[in-house]
DNA sequence: AGCGTTCGTTTAACACACCCAAACATTTAA
DNA sequence: TTAAATGTTTGGGTGTGTTAAACGAACGCT
């Protein structure tokens, strides 16, 4: 009996311990095993299955993920359609804001990180293209989840564990749901210090005459430099600026 | 009997539909079926275990890779101990020369471009992070063989299968040794229209002080840009000041 | 040097997990 | 409404992944 509830237990085993290396940055086989608790024997052929096919690399007894993955990655980055419009005007936004720029698209009810760019006095964060976030906490989250469909929205917030990350974290779903509609009608979201302290986000979806939704750009910057009409007039107007040229670009595709 | 040689077969079906996907960039569960001559269900359950972890995604009947591999791209790379500090020379080599700057690594016998940035004139390639070469007809390529361990670099030029892709491309592994010769004299590799027609490229190893090789960086553009002394003399002289900025920067890690 | 430890790798055999074919469900086309 | 083509589920047989144990290689120690 196999089905999703089911996977297949080898290729499971085989995700499990490319999890391991992506944590760990180098393992040994005996560590590996220990962690996952299975035999070397079967560590051994996995990762000799791994190594075959470029998606691992050892140096002497030390397996380390391979760059095969920056491959797939590039591929499965260019599958989204408007990635490279996309990135021009996130660069941009980046050098006229002087802060940092961030492309993000929903996937598995998660926010992820497709492009930054940093200004020149952007802020730096452990943030990267590839990075996955809740998309209650994050300005880019909730403009996402603001303008998709109404029915996956729900279903995303009632999947949604919510996790006081920081004192201004919304926990409660239905004020989440109050800032959403409010984000609705003034097409921007903020993240006022939601996912780390005295970081504040600028963030608005982007999407096509249809109202399809495709992702959301965001300005993330230091509180003391995000108040007053800066936040509420000049970094909105940047943004909508960008996305607006953006959306144009989408109809030409 | 398990061994590299019998690899899990589980696993390497898995990798196989990774690998159609990548080329397809979107399949449904026949075209994989019918592209590797299995079973529906077989597919199935490889795609459903997949998605469970986030490394496929499905819109529909359609599947396509997943943003995950994202993540596990910035944790491969970010294993190449010089990478940061690469990138803000590579950043640089492309904002003085205006071309095309790059940096590779060798990985599996291969080169593999970890970096890349656009000069103002730089040349429009399909050459993305990730993209995988043979060592033979690049500069970073030769730059490689050139300063590897002798042993390493015979053993890569054995497995090499040489194939003329320009008119320029070596194809003689006696006629690459000896070019390999005049590189390691000279510090500086060149590929002239050996991957491409009409382009050129300039490259230079980066090692540390015990001469242990960590990668390459090189400048390529059109051949009517690279002649006379700024192929000679003024690209070079760029690329020895980055990569020694580099170098000098390895001992502090 | 020689011993003991600690790894990675190989081996053979058994349990069971994977694959298939076929039935079912679901969508698309006519 | 029917028909065709697709995704999904099922159960059973076989070939395969797992394991434990033995082997070999590489250290570090006294």
């Amino acid at each position: 009996m196999n089905s999703a509830k089911h996977p297949i237990q080898a290729v499971q085993r085989t995700l499990d311990i490319v999890d391991v290396l992506r944590e760990q940055r180098e393992a040994r086989v005996t560590d590996i095993a220990d962690e996952l608790d299975l035999s070397k024997g079967t560590i051994h052929c996995h990762l000799a299955t791994l190594e075959q096919n470029g998606y691992v690399v050892k140096n002497g007894q030390r397996y380390a993920l391979g760059l095969q993955f920056l491959d797939l990655a590039h591929h499965a980055k260019n599958r989204v359609d408007i990635y490279d419009i996309t990135q021009a005007e996130v660069d941009a936004l980046a050098a006229e804001s002087g802060e940092m720029a961030l492309f993000t698209v929903e996937e598995h009810g998660e926010g992820v990180c497709l492009y930054k760019a940093e200004g020149e006095d952007a802020v730096q964060t452990e943030l990267y293209v590839g990075y996955r976030n809740g998309l209650y906490h994050t300005a880019v989250g909730k403009a996402l989840l603001a303008f998709m469909p109404e029915e996956r929205r729900e279903e995303i917030i009632e999947e949604t564990e919510f996790e006081q990350i920081t004192p201004n974290t919304i926990t409660d779903p239905d004020e989440l749901r109050e800032q959403l509609a409010e984000i609705r009608e003034r097409g921007i979201a903020y993240n006022h210090e939601e996912t780390i302290q005295g970081l504040v986000g600028v963030g608005a979806p982007i999407r096509d005459q249809d109202g399809t939704l495709y992702g959301a750009v965001s300005l993330i910057g230091p509180v003391s430099r995000m108040e007053d009409e800066r936040l509420t007039e000049e970094l909105p107007q940047l943004i909508r600026r960008a996305v607006n040229i953006i959306e144009v670009n989408i109809t030409s595709l």
